[in-house]
DNA sequence: CCTTGACCTTCCAGTTACTGGAAGCCTTAT
DNA sequence: ATAAGGCTTCCAGTAACTGGAAGGTCAAGG
């Protein structure tokens, strides 16, 4: 099948399905007017991309987990790794965005949001912290 | 002063300085040797973008807080705005990971992770969907 | 037979926000 | 004189696509 239907199937686009191929990771054959043809084989691994790739994996984990997912005597222990590895990924993420959550829902619970210029935000981000020590270990400075 | 002192007093790395300036976003003098010479209002300058960057504003955010914070006649309902559409786009993204991890968390949980290959987690990452409905809408296929 | 439109091809450029490295100048200390 | 360290510019690369231009292919309609 053309690459076309290929993405309808797959549900990821033409696009997206061409660089698939160009980085190596799913190669399909080519009919002989030069189109891609993809078999079911192939559009099923674009669909285990597609959905591993909305878990969040990246492009060297998904070549990873298909490596591992077409090998019939994979252990099971080396995908979990992979998964945990990203799990963990998640998680630091979801908690540097909480802490960015946290100080700017109250900086903008602080701000009157109205036509004055006073703003917490800004004091927030304008203000001066303690840079003097730092300043001192270096250099005395100008 | 130099951008080595800048660097160290702002917190920002010499790199970014220099690719700061590049976009815009803050342009020192030129000593005669041809060195970027910076001042305090500069650093200073520095300092709040590495702390809106902190808080993850992306550097178009960055430009237009700066902006407002120079601009002595701004509305701090201005300010407010942009913070709150930032703070829309970290719920977003934290709501995304959450129900990634939701996910992984489950398959992981599931798996057992040992030498032997069954693996839910590739199991559902190669599970068949509900394609049949999409493939027919399409064409009959080959 | 010709055209139209939908697909398909390749290649190039742009996105975000830096980061690393090479080649070379400036300054200061030994 | 030279070595070290800081400064300069410019080029390339990162992740994972995405958009667009220029052009080939194919099936249907007139």
């Amino acid at each position: 099948m053309n690459i076309g239907r290929a993405a309808a199937l797959s549900g990821l686009p033409v696009k997206t399905i061409r660089y698939y191929e160009e980085i190596g990771l799913v190669r399909p054959d080519r009919s002989s007017n030069g189109y891609r043809d993809y078999g079911e084989a192939h559009v099923h691994k674009l669909a285990f991309l597609a959905r591993a790739r909305s878990l969040g994996f990246g492009i060297d984990d998904c070549r990873t987990l298909l490596a591992l997912y077409e090998d019939r005597s994979r252990a099971s222990a080396d995908v979990r790794e992979v998964a945990t590895g990203h799990l963990g990924e998640i998680d630091r993420k979801i908690a540097e965005l909480r802490e960015m959550r946290e100080t700017l829902s109250g900086l903008i619970a602080a701000c009157a949001g109205d036509d004055r210029p006073d703003c917490p935000i800004l004091g927030s981000l304008a203000a001066e912290r303690e840079t003097e020590a730092l300043g001192a270990m270096l250099d005395p400075g100008p």
